[in-house]
DNA sequence: CCAAAAGTGTTTCTAATACACCCATGT
DNA sequence: ACATGGGTGTATTAGAAACACTTTTGG
């Protein structure tokens, strides 16, 4: 911020009375979400029809413009956290806690037709959810599989699981965000953010498996979770029993207070 | 982008035409630049005195709004990363290879107190540079050493070695910036962005000893270093003695291919 | 010769992996 | 009884850490 368009020699206050937003061609931001879960051990995306032009009928991660004040439709965002829930929302109905993340802003001069429209991507993680109703906006929200980078990359719908291509770069943030969550599962505790509140260790290598897309050992990883610092803590109770054949009661867990993993769970070899 | 301002039946291009980006109270978007280097074996960042107001005369991150549509001023800029570089080129001359990635975004409603300034934060990481002349818009700019987080956090100039306050959000996005470099430096070849194109083993563990705080067992470094595979390769070359007293001519390397570190150098335990 | 820095050898210890095995529960 | 999934024991192997030592250079 040290280029203004403007230069004034006078005091702060008279700057900021006379200060003209309009010299700087003002661009529209907006936030996308991609809201991540795990359904049948594959990763899922809630997605949103478009309502309006443009590519009015295609899927798009959930979005909208971030409010700068106040106005009818309703109050200013107070931060960008507060945008990218709001949007989501109006999708979905969220539970108490949710995990929100930044993942990164994409700005290319070309990438709305309408005009230069700046989009904070944000990330959400979520245990798995009750399909959206019609939300409030009368938009077909559903939460649809994530079969593999650039899904919709070759804009054949229909073939080997694909799906059509999602409006606008968003095929790219949602790679990108797939892509952030694999690798922040190696040294976070950000699994848990997929997880009911408590779990059992076969639920927690659900996730990186389903996410890292390959096979664990599970004897090794339940003794690993249980070695790393923080990262769960035993309830004391034990899972009830889940309908097929057979098989011990695991114990159940809540995520420990740990952030950050030390040792981390590397992906390397296997 | 599911939110949109006008709910418009027509066709796309009637849309188009129509579009009125005025009811969505455009935000101003800028970039802000956190050039980090080492010098004398200390984080120093690329600080620029604010020649307008608010905060004139306060230090603040290389910085600039984003130029969305050509004018007078220049060109539009394509992309975030196009705008970053422009501003930071007004600040100092860059080599020909740059490291530049996203940091993140930061946009409170009350960052900045003309309007609602959302802000792409930017990192480079750049060999020690020779100092800043007076830019192009007679700001002063200087490499300023970094000290630890919150150097500026009590606004107390002068001591222990401590600096004012950053203008705006700036200490909070320089302290994002060291602690993601932190972080990157484990399981990335990050380091060798902070050094010129050829370094000794010692040169690139002054990088990370700067970074992390703290000193590293050279032998092992080296070994470590080595059997990484893709993180240098060897120039044949041996490094011209520099000045002080003796010491063994160490072999120059290069970066090599890899940009992702396996196995990792963890900086748990040491 | 001596000090300083680069680089190698070797031992020790810890952690990852693989595999065998026991435990608890449903059919 | 037997299949299924949860959980533990243990041997093997790979990598991290510590420390001793050799090599090469400047003074």
């Amino acid at each position: 911020m040290g280029d203004d368009g403007r230069h004034d020699d006078g005091d702060e206050h008279g700057f900021l009375s006379s200060y003209d937003p309009g010299v700087f061609a003002p661009a529209a931001v907006t936030v996308d979400v991609a809201a991540l879960t795990i359904r049948e051990g594959t990763p899922h995306v809630l997605l949103a029809r478009r309502a309006a032009h443009p590519q009015r009928g295609s899927w798009a991660l959930p979005g909208g413009f971030v409010r700068t004040r106040d106005s009818r439709i309703g109050p200013a965002d107070p931060d960008l956290p507060d945008a990218a829930l709001r949007v989501l929302t109006e999708k979905t109905p969220l539970p108490a806690e949710i995990h929100l993340e930044q993942l990164g802003t994409y700005g290319a001069l070309d990438r709305d037709p309408r005009m230069r429209v700046i989009s904070v991507a944000y990330m959400v993680f979520a245990p798995d959810l009750p399909d959206p109703g019609t939300g409030r906006d009368t938009t077909e929200a559903a939460w649809l599989p994530w079969t593999g980078p650039g899904t919709g990359g070759d804009g054949v719908a229909g073939t080997g699981g694909g799906r059509e291509r999602l409006a606008f770069d968003h095929d790219r943030i949602l790679d990108d965000a797939v892509e952030r969550a694999r690798a922040k599962l190696e040294y976070t505790s950000l699994a848990t953010a997929f997880l009911p509140p408590t779990f059992t260790i076969t639920a927690l290598r659900g996730v990186y498996e389903a996410i890292w897309g390959r096979t664990l050992h599970a004897a090794n990883f339940h003794r690993k979770i249980l070695a790393t610092p923080g990262f769960v803590e035993h309830t004391g109770d034990l899972a009830d029993r889940g309908g097929s054949g057979g098989g011990r009661r695991a114990r159940l867990y809540r995520g420990g207070g740990a952030a950050l993993l030390h040792p981390p769970l590397l992906r390397g070899a296997q």
